[in-house]
DNA sequence: GTCTATACATAGATAGAC
DNA sequence: GTCTATCTATGTATAGAC
């Protein structure tokens, strides 16, 4: 059973895209190494932005999976916490690979600071992580595993915020104890058991 | 008296970049914003790769002026991270021409993680923030004018940390609230006075 | 040091036959 | 949908006269 055409250029346009960069990665190459003809690439994605659209959604998509597999396996908010650095680590074991988030690479590499298209775009994603982090740590307050005087979407964003944090300084810096970091930092943001 | 070839490119390329990112800035058009001869560019940088590292130089050096002179006309540490905040949010006032830290956006720019050479280049100019940063509190520390619960360093890192991760939100979802969130999680951070 | 002209590669995108 | 060939613009960089 073969692969239909568009998702394996997707496929290969997510894997480039994160390993070299969106300006970096021409259309030529992603058509070469994912095997298909020119103006079938052209049939499927009427110009480069489409498919960049396209892996937008799917890193977006990707990301908020692990977010959700990371709840799923996680009863509290200090086991959550753990859990997520630990998982960055782990990703960032064989160093060569690892690029940060995909989705602020992308941003980075827009460079369009203010198309409102584009901002609505990211800000989507944005949303749907904070989301899943608002739901769980929502329902831990319900189940009284809180201390209560935390505001619920307000500690999602700042989680999402001093990741992305870390990502700028170690991708700065090289110094993955930035990571590390994020434990205190998160436990700080809580604040003490009630 | 005629500002000399070398200044004029620098300064044109230092605004070039910042406002549309390396990879989107020719050569050519430094070349002819800058109203210098082709020959005469390659005369002073024989490639793109040492304007870019010069640039790099000089906007590593003037956040650092920003953050001396932040330093300078805050007594403590809560004067120092309201003017901070203040300072930067005056920068986005106007919103079309702030793209965020010139350096992180360099950084971004380059999307080779594993070159040693650019994370040393790049890791000295955050040590040259933090420095300024850590000299501050130390003194602040030494005056008795502090909790002395904090670690010095960790805390400039950890500025500079939440800084970047605002930024990236900003450019993530145009939401400049993250800047103001930046009182808050860095009087977190500080803890409360002994 | 400056000028014009140009080399050379790669980018994104299209044409037209099959 | 696929193929090869090609267009056009742009990018970095160099040559050679002044």
């Amino acid at each position: 059973m073969k692969q239909p055409v568009k998702d394996k250029i997707v496929f290969t346009a997510l894997v480039l895209f994160y390993e070299q960069g969106i300006h970096h990665t021409g259309i030529n190459q992603i058509i070469e190494a994912s095997d298909v003809a020119k103006a079938s690439f052209y049939h499927h994605f009427p110009s480069k932005d489409d498919l960049v659209d396209e892996c937008l959604r799917q890193y977006g998509a990707i990301i908020a999976d692990q977010i959700r597999s990371l709840v799923a396996e996680s009863g509290d908010l200090d086991t959550l916490i753990r859990n997520w650095v630990a998982r960055i680590k782990a990703g960032i074991v064989d160093t060569a690979s690892y690029h940060g988030c995909p989705v602020a690479n992308m941003r980075f590499s827009l460079m369009l600071d203010s198309d409102q298209n584009i901002r609505e775009k990211f800000s989507a994603v944005i949303d749907s992580w904070a989301d899943i982090l608002d739901a769980f740590i929502e329902t831990l307050k319900k189940d009284g595993r809180i201390a209560h005087t935390i505001v619920t979407r307000q500690l999602a964003r700042r989680m999402i915020h001093i990741y992305q944090g870390a990502v700028v300084m170690w991708k700065l810096t090289g110094d993955t104890t930035y990571f590390d970091d994020l434990i205190d930092i998160a436990h700080e943001l809580v604040g003490p058991p009630k």
